[in-house]
DNA sequence: ATAATAATTTGACCGCGGTCATTTTAAAGG
DNA sequence: CCTTTAAAATGACCGCGGTCAAATTATTAT
């Protein structure tokens, strides 16, 4: 029969999560190590694989975290009034996706749900996002043409690709504001 | 003073090109185990990496071969009439990049070039691609208001984010070529 | 209390990409 | 031909994510 998670477990669990923390906010999320992370703690590497099923899915829960801190800011607009408003209203969460190439990867990887019965911290925010941009675009000067959810979709598509971009050295000095303001305009007041 | 290449190295190069390929059609890009590799060709691990930088290098002449074979096809295609025809035309590359999680990854990864001086096979193929694009745009039946490059820019962007959705359990029923004509129909012709 | 059972932790071990000092092999000079 | 010099190849070794059978600790039943 199942026994409910002891205490100890949870404990633990916490003391990972924290550590993590420090070492993101320390080093970045790259060169987290797992190897260093357990050390820390002072517990063996294989107690950290039986909290999370692997580096990725911790990456996932501190990546989410951060995203939903970002999201919390984002929901204190209520309304855009133009695409350049758009854009600086999502600037900060894109400004840490593309903080570090490794940040991306994952989020690329976890952006959607791997499985049909696991949907991941950082999907979740995904979904967070997309409503909240729907809502607001909803009411804002933009084209009536298309649907708010299909709006929606093409300004992640480019967000996605203007930091793909801004992490690449070619395209690197153009910013990443600049081009996305182009590229929504478009999208979003076609002329 | 530097000496020439000798044909053994040439050889040695081209004997694990040609194992890689033949693991690649066994197996796929995933699979790939440099270890296999060079037991199979006959040679020390250090060999490959003498002839590689890594593995991402590796992938991404495979990878780019692929590409290039895929634009050879699509370049016989020399005017769009519609967005259905664009979507079709471009099919096999994204079909090709969908392949594998794997390929979309090293793909994203390996697509712009990561530093100034060095540039890519798979960052070559997506300037060719580009120009591929851009050259069928300027005839098509298409919005006139932004530049065939920027319209070049939103088909990229639209097919990755397609392929990123598509590689996900929850999005991969709604297939990746209905999802992408209505995005492009809206990007390329608003109303 | 004590035994039985389940949750938690452990650390030796594996897989695999990547490194580098050393050795082997080929080309150039006398 | 022999020596020198540079290219090519070698394989032991490392880093680090991840596994798993065994040991430890907590909980429940008797």
């Amino acid at each position: 029969m199942a026994r409910a998670k002891q205490l100890r477990s949870l404990k633990t669990r916490e003391r990972l999560l924290g550590s993590a923390r420090e070492f993101v906010s320390d080093v970045g999320f790259e060169e987290l190590r797992i190897e260093d992370l357990v050390s820390t703690v002072g517990v063996a590497k294989g107690t950290f694989f039986a909290h999370f099923k692997d580096k990725d899915s911790l990456m996932d829960i501190l990546i989410a975290e951060r995203i939903n801190a970002l999201l919390d800011d984002m929901e204190t607009v209520h309304n855009f009034d133009s695409v350049e408003h758009v854009v600086a209203s999502i600037m900060p969460l894109l400004m840490f996706i593309s903080s570090e190439r490794y940040v991306f990867d994952i989020f690329l990887r976890l952006s959607g749900a791997l499985a049909v019965e696991e949907i991941g911290k950082i999907a979740e925010t995904i979904y967070r996002y997309d409503c909240i941009l729907i809502d607001r675009l909803k009411s804002g000067p933009f084209r009536q043409d298309i649907s708010a959810e299909l709006l929606s979709e093409g300004i992640q598509a480019f967000s996605v690709s203007s930091i793909a971009l801004s992490l690449c050295a070619l395209h690197s000095e153009q910013n990443l504001e600049n081009r996305l303001v182009i590229q929504l305009n478009a999208w979003m007041c076609p002329s």
